[in-house]
Parts: structure tokens; sequence; C-alpha cells
RNA sequence: GCGGACGUGGCGGAAUGGCAGACGCGCUAGACUUAGGAUCUAGUGUUUUCACGUGCAGGUUCAAGUCCUGUCGUCCGCACCA
């Protein structure tokens, strides 16, 4: 069969009938199928793309023939840095290039085959999307969810941009890889953190990869403790948070971040010129050292001394870089007898070192630090004999008592900065006023259209703060003359609501219809990347608890079941990529073998979740693989089925059912390597038996069977052959196969026969003997192997196997 | 440094604690061919046999690739998280 060209074929039979037109009113059960949408990068698709949506679309198809109404969009991630980078370079518009991209795309997912209702493409950078989008942000604005903030953030001095600190890879930008500086700026926040303990609670019901909850759960990282107040010599005071409150007698000095507030008033005329420096060394930390694994502590003496709560005592203040301003009270207390950190930086800069906590075993007491938690409390005047755990509770309720501390939970996770200085993206629909203040842009006004001419060469200045039209407005509160916000939002903004917008996406009076989305949602299998699992997965998490607290959805989580693919690699095994040379391109194999051939590969040769190198022989396997089922197909039909026998085979229907079982199963759980291959026993287990005289009629009923098994995997070549066999049109609205138990029962059970846990030999008895009869048929036929020993015990598993465990004779 | 995952033939990869290596690639031999990078048939973990084999060393079990402990290696995530 040349399938290039019966894939083209049934790609417009397809459209023409409009068979995977989603119909909203069925009254079959929803199935959201949905994989992450792409960015319009590079015009072409490539091994990922297919990996991803090609396979996905095989699950879509699954379910489609197993009685759902699948809901299975597609649409692009159309804003971002590289089109604005592309623009820089070669002047071309990143709206022009982004459209062209997006036409090239659409084209080769089309020829993909792939079973996507177009109808509900999503494309974020036209304004009738990211309307919407600034339409969210209002509402996150309104219901004091979007605030804003100066604050210290990472700056790309290439990309003229801020990054958010999960966006920075190593210190280095992650787009351009340029050593990523610290600046101040006022930027807007979306408040994620308030959700921050649902957003661990929810993790337990999903049906993610553990490993991906647990990356989150530590992504948010809860850590409950206890914060300190702790006076200042000489007039005010500041907090700690300390998961050690029981260590509180061993404090010897704090460490104040060199970024905190708090530093100036802090250091002492003396001091300032000390602090200075280290402040200015410290904000070059992340470029220097940054890989240094055993990067030395560094601090410097403040001048100024606090006062410990427990005991009066009064330590010196010092800063040091391995305190972070945006962690915790950005303070700590320092007891460098019981914490790693604080020993070597004690050490260095000759700190007292007192021990409070004192080992329950021999031998324990000798070194520092001591951070076991399995001990009692010593030199803490009342709270000497505690255990650890006693003394965090007692030493924090008893300053409580004097305000002086309190039980606390930190989180890791911080608010989510979405302020980008750049074109590319959509405008922060937010108005600022002389008079007025931060105005929201009314609802009536949107969408805050982006212009298209603009002068975005990078120069440290947001592109839109330059274009006067688009920055001068009136107030919409007073109405005098005011400028817009010239900041537009992280595409991680865009995408955290595009699958709320999907089954609803031309509505032009609201975002989404709760009575549409209520029903839609949520979606039942996501498909992508694994590198999503800190970002995308858990701001699109947070969008939906934000909006179903506003009332405008009522579920509470975006994914219920997600799945990663693997990653293909290059041939050589490494990660592909231009600079390596060892890129595969899908097309010239789809010209070659077919769409069905290469996505039918990308199954066979990889565990899903896995992915692994590109081996070429591969594919030409699974192109062979689809030449043998034509030939099978082609001989059954030319085949009399008025000669031959007429009786069904036992051992095929064993075959078949178990094909079907196992099928079914593997689709479910996204193993398609192994599906493939039960479809190959099947197909080598019919080419055995219609090699000898056969029930034509039977063997055709098998085919009709395999060809169902098959349409998810090669979906133009089993439309192809159910045609060519006079099937009704199309294949896709057949029902999946079942599989009848009757037929996976065989009537006899080949046992292993093991003797002390070897297998020495096999024997097959009724599938019905009972643990009884099979030991006494053992001990009956296998006398000789046992002659010479004592038998010790009979392991008999009926099913399963049979161990007898012997001794040589006395 | 912390957290997580993974180590199975020449290769991709299979194995609810129960016959390791399904399925395929590659390779070997044969058949059919003017031809074969087509197709079909047989074989293919190591070892002549006993036997040995899932990174290495122990352990639990009648039975371990699978569970436990330690160790080595590879990969991923996070960077001093108090």
């Amino acid at each position: 069969m040349n399938l290039p060209e019966i894939e083209k074929k049934w790609q417009k039979k397809w459209e023409d009938t409009r068979l995977y037109s989603f119909d909203r009113n069925s009254d079959k059960p929803k199935k959201y199928v949905l994989e992450m949408f792409s960015y319009p990068s590079g015009a072409k698709l490539h091994v990922g793309h297919w990996y991803n949506f090609g396979l996905a679309d095989t699950y879509a198809r699954y379910q489609r023939m197993k009685g759902y109404n699948v809901f299975h969009p597609m649409g692009f991630d159309a804003f971002g840095l590289p089109a604005e980078n592309y623009a820089i370079k070669t002047g071309i518009h990143p709206y022009d290039s982004t459209v062209a991209n997006i036409a090239t795309m659409e084209r080769q997912l089309k020829e993909m085959g792939a079973s996507f209702d177009w109808d509900y493409e999503v494309k974020t950078c036209m304004p009738d999307y990211y309307k919407w989008t600034q339409w969210c942000f209002l509402q996150l604005y309104k219901n004091g969810l979007a605030y804003r903030a100066s604050a210290p953030v990472n700056w790309c001095p290439k990309c003229n941009t801020v990054l958010a600190n999960e966006q920075v890879v190593d210190g280095l930008c992650e787009r351009c890889g340029t050593p990523v500086i610290r600046k101040h700026l006022t930027q807007w926040f979306f408040r994620i953190t308030k959700y921050a303990e649902e957003l661990i609670d929810g993790l337990e019901g999903l049906d993610w990869p553990e490993k991906t909850k647990l990356m989150q759960k530590n992504w948010i990282g809860k850590s409950t403790g206890s914060e300190i107040t702790f006076r200042i010599e000489g007039g005010g005071e500041f907090s700690v948070f300390t998961t050690r409150a029981d260590t509180l007698n061993g404090v010897t000095y704090v460490v104040i971040s060199p970024e905190h507030p708090l530093i100036d008033s802090l250091t002492t005329p003396e001091q300032k010129e000390a602090v200075e420096a280290y402040k200015e060394y410290a904000s070059k930390a992340n470029e220097i050292e940054r890989l240094s694994t055993s990067r030395e502590k560094t601090g410097v003496f403040t001048g100024s001394y606090a006062i410990n709560p427990i005991n009066g005592r009064k330590v010196p203040i010092w800063a040091a870089d391995y305190v972070l301003a945006s962690y915790g009270t950005g303070v700590v207390m320092a007891v460098p007898a019981h914490d790693e950190r604080d020993f070597e930086f004690a050490g260095k800069y000759g700190l007292p070192i007192e021990r409070v906590v004192a080992g329950k075993n021999e031998g324990q007491n000798d070194d520092l630090p001591f951070t076991d938690y399995e001990g009692v409390l010593v030199n803490s005047g009342q709270f000497d004999g505690l255990t650890v755990t006693e003394g965090k509770k007692a030493i924090t309720s008893f300053l409580e008592k004097t305000g002086q501390a309190q039980f606390k939970t930190t989180y890791r996770l911080r608010d989510w900065l979405i302020s980008r200085q750049r074109y590319w993206g959509a405008p922060i629909p937010i108005i600022h006023c002389e008079d007025c203040g931060d105005v929201p842009v009314p609802e009536e006004d949107l969408p805050v259209a982006l212009p298209y001419d603009v002068d975005f060469t990078p120069d440290g200045t947001s592109p839109l703060a330059k274009h006067e039209g688009f920055m001068n407005c009136k107030c919409p509160r007073c109405g005098r003359p005011a400028r817009r916000d010239p900041d537009t939002m992280d595409t991680f903004v865009c995408s955290s609501w595009y699958f709320l917008r999907y089954p609803d996406n031309r509505d032009d009076k609201m975002a989404w219809d709760p009575k549409i989305i209520n029903r839609m949602l949520p979606v039942d299998k996501y498909v992508g990347g694994a590198e999503h699992a800190c970002m995308h997965l858990l701001y699109a998490r947070f969008f939906v608890k934000a909006f179903r607290d506003m009332g405008y959805l009522s579920f509470d989580e975006p994914f219920l079941s997600l799945t990663h693919q693997g990653t293909i690699l290059g041939p050589d095994g490494e990660k592909m990529s231009k600079s390596k040379g060892n890129v595969v391109s899908p097309d010239e194999y789809i010209s070659k073998y077919g769409s069905d051939a290469f996505r039918m590969y990308l199954g066979f040769g990889f565990a899903y979740v896995e992915g692994g190198p590109w081996n070429d022989g591969g594919i030409r396997s699974v192109a062979k693989y689809l030449d043998r089922v034509e030939r099978l197909v082609n001989k059954i039909w030319a085949d009399d089925p008025s000669v031959g026998r007429t009786d069904e085979d036992r051992t095929v229907n064993l075959v078949l059912h178990r094909t079907i079982k196992a099928v079914d199963q593997d689709l479910n759980t996204f193993s398609f390597n192994t599906a493939i291959a039960r479809l190959m026993e099947l197909t080598n287990a019919l080419y055995k038996y219609t090699d000898e005289e056969y029930n034509v009629s039977f063997a055709r009923s098998c085919i009709r069977t395999l060809l169902k098994l098959l349409a998810p995997f090669a979906p133009h070549f089993s439309e192809e052959l159910w045609e060519q066999i006079g099937e009704d049109y199309s294949i896709f609205n057949q029902d999946f196969p079942t599989y009848e138990e009757k037929y996976l029962v065989e009537d006899e059970i080949t046992y292993p026969l093991q003797i002390n846990g070897r297998v020495k030999d096999r024997f097959s008895i009724s599938k019905d003997a009972t643990k009884e009869e099979i030991e006494e048929y053992v001990m009956k036929n296998f006398s000789d192997v046992f002659s010479g020993f004592d038998i010790v015990k009979k392991v008999i598993v009926p099913g399963r196997i049979v161990n007898i465990v012997v001794k040589p004779k006395q």
C-alpha cells in the first residue's frame, strides 16, 4: 500500500465528512483528551510534537471507539519571547512570523491525521483570546489576588527583561544563557501563595505520576516551625523563622540577608563600608562561583546586637548571603552546634559554639554539629531534659505567652511575578492615573489591543512604553489624561486557562460559559512534558482554584489524569539539537513510510514515559508489519469462503481474545509498545492459521477485529483496509472490540515443576485441578525425581507453580 | 549538598514476588529468485556438559529483575529553605 498517497485520500474524506466534529449535545459520556498546546516557534513539527500529539491521538481515537464523546482540541500558545527575539534579529514582525508558523503547523498537524476538531482551536495571541486573558487578570485584581510590589527580581541584561526565579537556570537566563543579575522593579504579582496549602492537599486525589506530585510538593515546600521575635539592642525588633525552636538557648549570633530592608538601620557607622561592600558582592553572587558545589560561606558583622528572648543574652547580628531575603523572614537565628551551615560559618569567623542538645547514645557527644532529632535538651535552664520535639513546643509556648513567639508555617513557594517588559504578550489592563493611582480598565473596554507598529528593540524599557498612541489614555475614573501599564503578561498566564476556553472558544460575551465548562471539565487526560511539573501545571491549578472561589466555575482541579511522554533522543543517544547535528526530521520518514508508520514506530520503539534514542531500523520494522497485515487481508479475501473448514479455531480464539484484553488495558496505561507487540502476535497467529486449510469466514471476522484494534495506531491504513474489505465508513464509528472470558480459559494448564526453586520439568493438568489433585499427580508421576531425597515442603500454587523443597536422605 | 528516578542480551525493550529476555531490530543458515536492502522457514543470553545469568555485596522468602540494607554508576529536579 502506498501509505503517503492513501493518507491524503482519507484526510480529505475525514474533513469533508466532518468525522471528528465534536457534538456538544451528545448523550454519550464526555472524555476531554488534551495535549499541552505548542508554541509555534519553528515552522515545522519535530519528533517531540509527533510523540506527544500522535500517540495522544491514538489514545483519543481509542476512547472514541470505546463509546466516549471525545473532545480533542488543538491550539497554539502563541505569545512569547522567541518570536520577539526573532523579530529583533530579522525585522520580521512577531505577529507575521507567528501567524505564518501557525499556518504551517496546522497543515502539518492535519497531515498527521490526528482527530482534532479544529472548530475549537484557540490562539493566545489573537484579540478574541487575550481579551479574556486580560479579563482573568482583572478578576484576580478585583479579588485581591493581583498586586503590585517592588521586589528584587532577576534581570537578564540581554533579553532586557525580568525572569521569574523558576526561569533562571544555573544563574543563567533560561532562554538565552546570559548571566542573570539582580535589580529592583515595581512588578505585578499573582498571590498564588494564598493557595499553597490547597495546592498541596489537592495533589492527593489526582491520577498523576507520583514523581510529579512529589516535585510540586517540594516546590511548594511547606515547613512548620516557630517565628521568634528578637529585640535589637538600642531599639527595634525583628523575627526569625526556625524549625528548631528547641535550640534557642544555643543561639550565638543571628544572620540577616544582605537584601533585607533592615540591613541599613542595623549597620553601625564603623561597619558601613564593610557592609556596603558585602551587599555589592552578594548582588553579584549569582554570576560568580555559581557552579561551585562547595562555595565558601561569607559574611560581615553589622555592628549591632540582638537580645535572645529566652535567656536575654546579647548576640551579634551578621549579614551573610546564605540567608535568603525571600524565604521565611529573611533573618535566621544561628545555632552552630546543631546546624551544618551555622557550624561552618561560626568556625570561619570565630563565633562561639554552644551545645544545647545531647545525644541519647554513648559516643554521640563528642562531635559537633549534632543535627540528630534523637536527643535531649541541655544547658537550657528549665527546659533541660526535654526531647527535641517537646523542646520545640515548650519553648515556643513559653515565649508565646509574652508575645515573643508563635507557631508558624511557611512555604518555599513565592508569589508569581507576571510582568514582562516585552512586546509580544497580552498587555496588562491597568491604567496609571496621577490622581487615582492604579485603575483597572473597565471590562467593556477590553481588549487593551496590542498595537502593531511598535519599536521593540531591547533598550531596557518596555517596547510599549515608547508607543505614545498606546500609552496615552484617559483615566476611567476621573477622565483626566493617564498612562497605560507598559508591561505585558508572562505567557504562562495565557496557558493557565486555555483548557477552559477550548469548549467555548467562540464566546464573545464571556471567557467561558460555566454551564458549558462545568460539564466539559475537568480534563480527563492531559499529556505533556515533565518539564512543566512545577510551573505550568501549578499555575493552571491555581487559576482553577481562584476562579472557583470567585464563582466562575465549580470544580477543584483542571487535570484529573496526567501522563508525561519521554524524550526522543538523537540516534547517538544525545538530546537532539542543531549544534550536535543529530536532529531527526519527521518529514523525510513520513514522505517515505507514511505518517501511520511514523506514529506507530514512536509507539512501538519506546516505553512511552521513558523515550529513548531514535533508530532507523525501528520504523522499517513497523512499515514491514503493516505490509504483512495487508498481505494477510488480501490473501483471506482472495480465498473462497465456501470451501475449507467451518469450525472456529480454539487457539486462534484464545490469542484473539487475549489480544483484545491486553490492547485494551495497554491503551489505558499508555503502554503502546506492548499493545503493538500483542497485535503482532495476533497477526503471526493468523498467518500460521491460514497457512493450511482454514475457515475463511472465521478468519475474516478475526481480521475485522484486528483492524479495529489497529485503527487507533494506524488510522489511515486501517480505514483503507476497512473500505477494501467492503465495510461501511468509518472504522472509527465502530465499537472497540470486547473480549469474552470464555475464550480466555484453556482446558489444561502447563505448570513448571521446581525442585528447590529451580525449574526441572513441566507438566500439564486440567485447569480445574485442586491443590490436592496437583500434589497427587506430581507425587505419582515424578516419584523417580524425588528418590534419594526427603521432601521438606511442597509449595503448590494452583494456576501458577509447583515447588518441591527437598534435602538429601540421611 | 538535598530530593527523585533508573541500571535486564549486540540494540529498543517485556515480565500482578511464581518458567527472565514477550514483541521487534540486528545477526546466522536455508528456500524462492536474473537479482534482493522483497518474501518465507529455522536458529540466536553465556557455557561442550554440569551449570551460570537482570550494575556490585549482603538479607528476607519455598521462590527475588521485582521486597529490604549497603554500595557503585547514570539521569532528572532544586540550589545554602533556617
